[in-house]
DNA sequence: TAAAAAATGAAAATGATTTTCAAAATCAAA
DNA sequence: TTTGATTTTGAAAATCATTTTCATTTTTTA
């Protein structure tokens, strides 16, 4: 997505003007480049080591915005930071969180969308987004465990 | 559980005194009165409800204390807000959480607990704890959107 | 009962996120 | 284009939930 992309679907979304900006469309170029969750701290560094001057301040103002506007998502986990990921279209995944080492693997499950699909029918519940979450440890972990 | 019972509890796990305190008792009763997770807040306000003079500082300790000991469990939803569940046993529930009223609704689906243990035997993963939560609107709220 | 250790509350600290505000950048239109 | 209006920006301040500090009080132990 470009620059004129955005603004027009900004536009047409949130039906106010917006100003074409140097800033932000790095902000979201580099938010484009992301296929998983990330945290602010991770988008921002990474801006900083190309050399691009900008402040957290529009980080988490665009980020606030491509969110509104349907194209982010945010996911807390476990340790109640903010965290960031892009949206691809429906397609939603899980997450196994390592709590030893904090890597994050994605998953998905269709058995288990179905199924959820039939508990929110049963207490008649419309869903609009969930998230699922297996906290523990990953397989290398495991490994240096028995050690 | 009474007081004896938690310091003995505490004295086998930590591996240290604990003193008997009638603001963490306190805590503790209240604590024990719920089944379903709570604000800090929450708790501190019924407390204070019920004429007893206490301190965030002492709930929120009491509450870490809890959870280290394993009988309350943190859980945070996509608020970010810290809230807590007494952990009866090893069954464990999950949410549907309104948005546009706020109501949690608590569920247990064992079809969806089987196949997450799937997903983590593939990854050579192991779970100790995790949670899911289906975010949407309730039946009440949908009602109210018709009209 | 005295000394040692732990618990308490108030206030300060923390840390992630948001807001404020003055200056800079962008746009619209004359 | 220049003007004037509006938006964006960054730095610093504000926010807000949670944790920590520390002086005082309470409990325990000897």
């Amino acid at each position: 997505m470009n620059r004129q992309t955005l603004e027009k679907f900004y536009r047409l979304k949130l039906k106010k003007p917006l100003k074409s900006s140097a800033k932000r469309s790095l902000v979201v170029e580099y938010f484009m480049n992301r296929d998983r969750h990330f945290s602010v701290e991770e988008l921002y560094n990474e801006i900083r080591k190309m050399n691009f001057k900008i402040s957290y301040s529009t980080v988490y103002r665009t980020l606030n915005l491509l969110t509104k506007l349907g194209l982010a998502r945010e996911c807390i986990f476990k340790d109640g930071m903010l965290r960031f990921e892009p949206v691809h279209g429906p397609k939603h995944h899980d997450h196994l969180v390592c709590e030893r080492c904090g890597k994050i693997i994605e998953f998905e499950e269709p058995k288990i969308e179905k199924l959820q699909e039939e508990v929110a029918r049963r207490h008649k519940f419309l869903v609009d987004w969930h998230r699922m979450e297996l906290y523990g440890l990953c397989a290398e972990c495991r490994k240096k465990e028995k050690l």
